[in-house]
DNA sequence: AATTAATAATTGACTTTCTCAATGATATAG
DNA sequence: CTATATCATTGAGAAAGTCAATTATTAATT
């Protein structure tokens, strides 16, 4: 699990850069917040879910409206109180992600014949196509925030995220 | 969320919980973008921070504002454009959340004699004090959003989030 | 030294996101 | 069959994010 050696050290890479260019805040890295998982945690996603909205403007997407189509496509046939809880959002926030998706076309809304007061949100197949290209937008944003691990390091952290992020207390 | 010993694995402890309550989701874990770094990232924060603003709300402070406080009081003496570096915050977010610390006597902001242009943030007495009774809070809210993980894992993640954190790319 | 260009904080406008309560349709429990 | 709960939806208001303009100050250029 704790592939953490290799790669070089934030201060080092730092260190490297122009000097007075992202000047100021790497004093603050000594602080006590930025030894904090959930600080680090923010700021990671700061940086990386900005990236990712900005590389998918192209295809009218943020990191937002993409979750929703991938969950789509998942085979999964998610409804809509499942994607709440899972994107942690709040019901009102799927209804208007789903109403942009299926007024381009790429994603179904259907009464659950189960039970007919939930929705079933599956992608057309233009949605799988606008996915295809999404998901190669996506991982390479991925691929440039976490630029600092390695292949074995990003799988330990995947490993331990995953556990955090779905067994979160209370 | 009662001290789960060590590693369990999220899926052995869903699979515990009473079936229907969080029902639904866990069938989600198997997609794709349940292996995605970011989205995982997005998904601790959002838990972690909405678990961390509810128990801070007593001291009528946030993330945010703990966030400038702890800065405030680590004795690097930021600027505000240091901090919105920092915390990936726009400049004028800065200032209102400066304003309200300013206005409980928590925080002082005064020009720097080398840059009068920048204003230097400086906790007060009252405002260390109140930085050590959130200090608390935080760490407790940490310690319930980590319960997944052990004590080396924690430290793992940290040194693998602080270079993502850090080192994010471009 | 005088002018020009850049940077820090601030304000204000505007957009997006969040949070909640209310509603109608459907399902489940007593 | 009546009461209670859940899902999607709407809409309102609060909070957060984004951006351009302004002022004060500093740095750079002539």
């Amino acid at each position: 699990m704790s592939a953490q050696p290799t790669a070089v050290s934030a201060t080092q890479q730092r260190a490297a850069a122009p000097a007075g260019i992202s000047a100021g805040i790497e004093r603050l890295e000594a602080t006590e917040l930025a030894a904090e998982i959930e600080f680090l945690t923010a700021r990671a996603r700061s940086l990386g879910s900005g990236r990712a909205n900005r590389m998918l403007a192209d295809l009218d997407l943020k990191v937002r409206s993409y979750s929703v189509l991938s969950l789509a496509c998942s085979g999964e046939n998610p409804s809509q109180r499942e994607l709440a809880d899972f994107l942690s959002l709040d019901p009102s926030q799927i209804v208007s992600l789903v109403d942009q998706l299926e007024k381009r076309g790429a994603v179904t809304r259907e009464a659950d014949p189960r039970d007919r007061r939930s929705k079933v949100i599956t992608a057309t197949a233009a949605g799988r196509r606008l996915y295809q290209e999404a998901s190669a937008v996506v991982r390479e944003s991925e691929a440039r925030s976490l630029r600092a691990l390695d292949e074995a390091e990003r799988e330990t952290l995947r490993g331990l995220l995953r556990r955090v992020a779905f067994d979160n207390g209370d």
